[in-house]
DNA sequence: ATCGGTACCTGCACGC
DNA sequence: TGCGTGCAGGTACCGA
């Protein structure tokens, strides 16, 4: 489900926990719990107040009151609900004093892990799309030797990009999905650059994309899927030319691209 | 060191 | 009604 513009929504509708204390945790899945003890870990969250809620590419870093961090990642069907009731994918439930926050995962890929330091998987990652100057996105582009689309899924490249905004990105730069990266001229970079940061920040404003059932902690889909020119259009007409949205699989991932607006 | 491919899991839409 | 197939916002891990 979730790329940046939806975990950055999910971020914000549960701003109002922080500073709020941890009454109870509870883990009832323990796949989705990342290396440790059930019981410990409610144990060490009991009565800490979260001191910060912030979004790293697509991942959640709560830091802890007393020290260490409690990292959620969604996945791809995970959900955190504010006032929701527990259900059959309900995986974890955090007690605050005003208000319950429950996990939903009904595939299971998301994760939660508590860490006494900064976690390492969150530290790997590359820039914040939104924060990489320029020079060094090209430079970027240039050291690797990839097709574009996979680089732009991967995370240690920038941070949370995911496969609807790629292809959103793309189409709006005109450049196809397997060009090797290496090989895009400075002036092709600069508008894929710009397509990325205007996507990104107009899906943010859309509340992200709610494709099947993508919704925030309140409840609330987005609405951007209705501003998606290629993504899941397969064989409706480019906004630009008319001519049939195609869809190839690069790196395993399926990809929407214009054949015409989108030339190798 | 970088890469591409695969595994992980459930639900849904589709054709038969 | 059921069954098989393919597809779905993700990352981690493996071997080349």
């Amino acid at each position: 489900m979730p790329e940046l513009p939806e975990v950055e929504t999910v971020v914000r509708s549960i701003a109002p926990l922080t500073g709020e204390r941890i009454l109870n945790a509870e883990f009832r899945n323990l796949r989705i719990l990342r290396g440790g003890d059930p019981d410990a870990l409610a144990g060490r969250l009991r009565d800490r107040r979260l001191l910060a809620v912030q979004r790293y590419g697509k991942f959640i870093v709560a830091s802890m009151e007393g020290g260490g961090y409690l990292t959620v990642h969604l996945g791809m069907t995970g959900r955190l609900l504010l006032g929701a009731a527990p259900g059959k994918h309900t995986h974890a439930i955090f007690t605050f004093p005003r208000a319950t926050l429950l996990f939903d995962d009904s595939r299971q890929f998301g994760s939660i892990e508590f860490s006494e330091d900064f976690p390492r998987r969150v530290a790997r990652l590359g820039p914040e799309p939104l924060e990489i100057p320029f020079d060094e996105f090209a430079a970027a582009l240039q050291r690797h030797k990839t097709r574009i689309k996979s680089l732009l899924l991967n995370q240690t490249f920038v941070r949370g990009v995911g496969n609807i905004y790629a292809d959103e990105a793309l189409f709006r730069a005109g450049i196809h999905p397997q060009a090797l990266t290496h090989r895009i001229r400075r002036d092709r970079a600069r508008k894929l650059y710009d397509a990325i940061v205007a996507v990104l920040t107009e899906a943010i404003a859309a509340g992200g994309s709610s494709i099947s059932d993508y919704v925030d902690a309140e409840g609330r889909p987005g609405f951007f899927q209705i501003s998606h020119r290629v993504y899941q259009r397969t064989g409706e007409p480019c906004t630009a030319c008319q001519t049939p949205i195609r869809r190839i699989v690069v790196t395993q991932r399926s990809s929407h691209f214009c054949p015409r607006c989108q030339r190798r």
